[in-house]
RNA sequence: ACACCGUUCCGAACAAUCGCGCUGCGAAUUUAUUCGUGUGAGGAAAGUCCGGGCUCCGCAGAGCAGGAUAGCAGAUAACGUCUGCCGAAGGCGACUUCAGGGCCAGUGCAACAGAAAGAAACCGCCGCGUCAAGCGGUAAGGAUGGAAAGGCGAGGCAAGAGCUCACCGGCAUGCAGGAGACUGCAUGGCCAUGUAAACCCUAUCCGGAGCAACACCCAACGAAGCAAUAGCUUGCUCGGCUGCUUCAGGAGUGGCAAAGAUUCGCAUGGCGACAUGCGAACAAGAUAGAUGAUUGUUGAUCACAGAACCCGGCUUACAGGAACGAUCAAAAA
RNA sequence: GCGGGCGUAGUUUAGUGGUAGAAUAUCAGCUUCCCAAGCUGACUGUGCGGGUCCGAUUCCCGUCGCCCGCU
């Protein structure tokens, strides 16, 4: 598998506080989408934030593995060499996967990270 | 049967496709990745309430202070845990619950009410006196209170009172039983309340910090302040140690993942917790943090909930289900 | 993950085991031609669940929530 398909996770509290101050944002009913142009050309970062006051920790884990699970549908179909930071409100809890990944959709759209189908 | 009590266990299952973490083995090559195979959250992983292992500071040596525990005996690496027994309370019962040592070592507190709260005369009763007042005796009765001078009955008395006696309760002494808590019996003077989750006393235990501990490697090898009248070592004192503190810089590896107070089975010892012996089994180890999506079938719309150094407990949350043992009542015998 | 601290009126806070107090806010009245200020009065309570005690904001235990520090 090429690098450019994997999942690249977003490391470093520095690199999200950038996103948060500098990134273009574009929010949905279950989540916030910060966009900031990254260093690596081959791939897309992705950072997801959930906060304590969402849920617990099953609940949490939950809402970042549908998330996780939507982004990876879209991998083929991304630009690459941006730093993507996603932070869950609180309907994600109760919304499903389904909900998640027409949302996440819409706002990839929204922020123009989608390429043409090849 | 229903109900109730105790102990233990499970806590959605299976298949297919795509995807994720780790790693033993095999293969491939661009020597770092890919492919195949294997494996991948809990009974509470939680709260962080106790106890240990481990690590460092240090040599914790002495005294004081402080903290924890509290029937007895045992189990254990240790414990505030567990087991058995004793006592008290609850239940028809199986059984459950209990911080369950000491206020005749001392000190404190008991608001309001009440005459009086640790020692007492307001009303009443009795005697003297008498127009009345007053003086003395008295805790049986009234009233207050959570608690009122051991309880209740009889004798006794001017009226009364453990003043005397029977029974019950409590305390002390003696004897007997028991490993002990304690239990039983006898005798004694009749015995001044409650509160130690008030201070305290008695007995036992406790050096401090915590894997963000700590070790190694790379980079840097700086700046400022204080400096024996200082700093660290536990709160203090003695004693001990020798630089200390702050700022800047701060990437990675180990610790840390398969093996130990482990789990299961059998045997022996023990009422039991548990111990000993033999045999077998055991790869979650992430580091922005791995378990998801789709489809099908079945019960059913699926509880509480996610490892972060590791164990033993406790506590709290929890849809529902299973096994074993025991109890009461009815019926039958 | 580890170590600390705090929960009292709507808000900010007092409170040796004995009726929970103050400021401010709110409401009503007085004052004023009207408003503000001032004066008077009312209203509102110990995060939750147990235990000890005659009696708990206080003492003890367990929970829930919030805050702070340590790479």
């Amino acid at each position: 598998m090429k690098q450019s398909e994997r999942l690249m996770p977003l490391k470093g509290a520095h690199l999200f506080s950038r996103a948060y101050r500098k990134g273009r944002s574009f929010s949905g009913g279950c989540m916030v989408l910060y966009v900031i142009p990254g260093r690596n050309a081959s791939a897309s970062l992705l950072g997801i934030t959930v906060s304590r006051k969402r849920g617990n920790a099953v609940a949490r884990n939950r809402v970042k593995r549908w998330i996780r699970e939507a982004y990876r549908g879209f991998l083929p179909v991304l630009k690459k060499g941006k730093i993507i930071v996603i932070v869950a409100k609180q309907p994600a809890v109760t919304a499903g996967y389904a909900v998640l990944r027409d949302e996440l959709e819409e706002l990839l759209g929204k922020a123009a990270l989608l390429d043409a189908q090849p």
